[in-house]
DNA sequence: TAGTGGTCTAGACCACCGA
DNA sequence: CGGTGGTCTAGACCACTAA
């Protein structure tokens, strides 16, 4: 039931391509809906499924690939949560004609900067361990007084200072004082240094406001005297719901904004 | 194979509760699935399940609830999404310790302060229809010219002016001018009244800035002259990826900030 | 009416974890 | 080793949409 002798779908552009697009490797580690998705994925960012393409109805999906239809309504729901596909009752999947520009993740603005081409470079302001102070020591649910590492580092891109980003990590996490290095944090984002040491984060709550610049701010971000500044605290959380990072930092207005995709409830 | 004789799972909490916490309607509309997460999210939240607790594996839940094991997958899968429990293969599944805020997800700031028990008020500054001036044209994907709506309003929360929201809407979208009278969009949110109309969002981009503000603005929202606004622009799609709204709005950012939750990818 | 996605079931095998 | 969640299958029935 290979079904090539079907019609091509009507509407937009039939699929039988989609052995071309799609390629499934049942040997691999990866599963197959995760496959599937991320072929389809990548097909569509690339333009081989252009927006509005109908693709072809889940059992003939399934027959053509030769996997079963609960693993192609997996890979499909997820393109659908990305915002990639639509897909009605009755009606059908297509393509949608506007892309949203990405599913808003827990990522750093290194990643973030990196991932857009810029080049970002990190000078490390301060590096140390102190005991925590009150405010601190609340949002990371610690005992006030417990000690804590503290970053400041100034976030720069094309030569231009882009953020001053002040955190707080509890002391007791294993291993930090070997991940936190100043060479480590000049190279990488704090949360590539984290990853790489074996601290996954989990869950963010942050909050984005404004502010005028003190004149210390003004003159380490280069902008005007007094100006407003975008404001960002965010505190973050492990698999077990520790608070395990506490951030709050200050950008520069006029050369950065936050940028995110919302998809219906 | 009810399992009541089984140990009480050791850890924090044991669950023979499940049935006092989870009932199910067959016979209702809403699917199974959704009953179970709606269940169990709300003894989250109401703390009958405490942080910690830990959750009977899904075949023992699924016997107990008499429904199959993917459709318990599946209301576990959805509380995983909103951060709600952690799951870890052989391990097991626990109330996640500190509950993230809530998923971001795309809705107004009426609705938002309406949730949070402040009674917000929208003054209708402007209301009319003109030809799209350039950018507007632009960012919806209309040519130049075409006629638009034009909304400008002043949202309030206990009698402190909070945002100037400036909203344009293609004047072709069916009913829409049935839709948009000045009554409606006092008393409720915008995305309220185009739900009510049958204009359903699917996704937005949006981008959070920062600047100060000019002394209009300054008088309008009682801010100290020159002060820091936070600024917000949205572009708003409907299921077939078409831009149904283009906002671009002002926040006073001494009594406004937007509070989000970010899960890992 | 024919076709679509939405839901649900009953089972199977596997990978990972802790004791 | 036993227990856990992760994946995959092969069916079934239903609700919705369009012609």
């Amino acid at each position: 039931m290979t079904a090539h002798t079907e019609r091509v779908t009507a509407g937009s552009v039939g699929l039988d391509r989609l052995t071309e697009i799609v390629s499934i490797d049942r040997g691999s580690p990866v599963p197959l809906y995760a496959q599937v998705a991320k072929c389809l994925e990548r097909a569509i960012e690339e333009g081989r499924l252009p927006p509005g393409t109908r693709l072809d109805n889940e059992i003939r999906i399934a027959a053509e690939l030769a996997v079963s239809r609960p693993t192609i309504r997996r890979a499909l729901e997820h393109l659908v949560s990305k915002g990639l596909i639509v897909r009605r009752r009755g009606i059908g999947t297509r393509v949608v004609q506007r892309r949203v520009r990405r599913p808003l993740e827990l990522t750093s603005l290194f990643d973030d900067l990196a991932a857009s081409g810029q080049r970002p470079t990190t000078a490390v302001l301060a590096l140390d361990v102190h005991p925590a102070e009150p405010p601190v020591a609340q949002v990371l649910g610690l005992a006030e007084g417990v000690e804590v590492f503290g970053i400041v580092r100034l976030r720069s891109a094309f030569d231009q200072p882009l953020a001053r980003m002040t955190n707080y990590l509890p002391a007791s996490l294993p291993g930090l004082s070997d991940m936190l290095t100043r060479e480590a944090l000049t190279r990488h984002g704090l949360y590539q240094v984290l990853a790489a040491g074996g601290i996954h984060l989990h869950a963010a709550n942050q909050s984005i406001g404004a502010r005028r610049a003190t004149a210390g701010e003004s003159r380490l971000l280069n902008e005007p005297m007094g100006g407003a500044l975008l404001t960002m605290q965010r505190v973050a959380f492990d698999d077990h719901g520790r608070a395990v990072e506490y951030g709050t930092h200050v950008y520069a207005a006029t050369r950065y904004t936050f940028e995110l995709t919302l998809l219906s409830p």
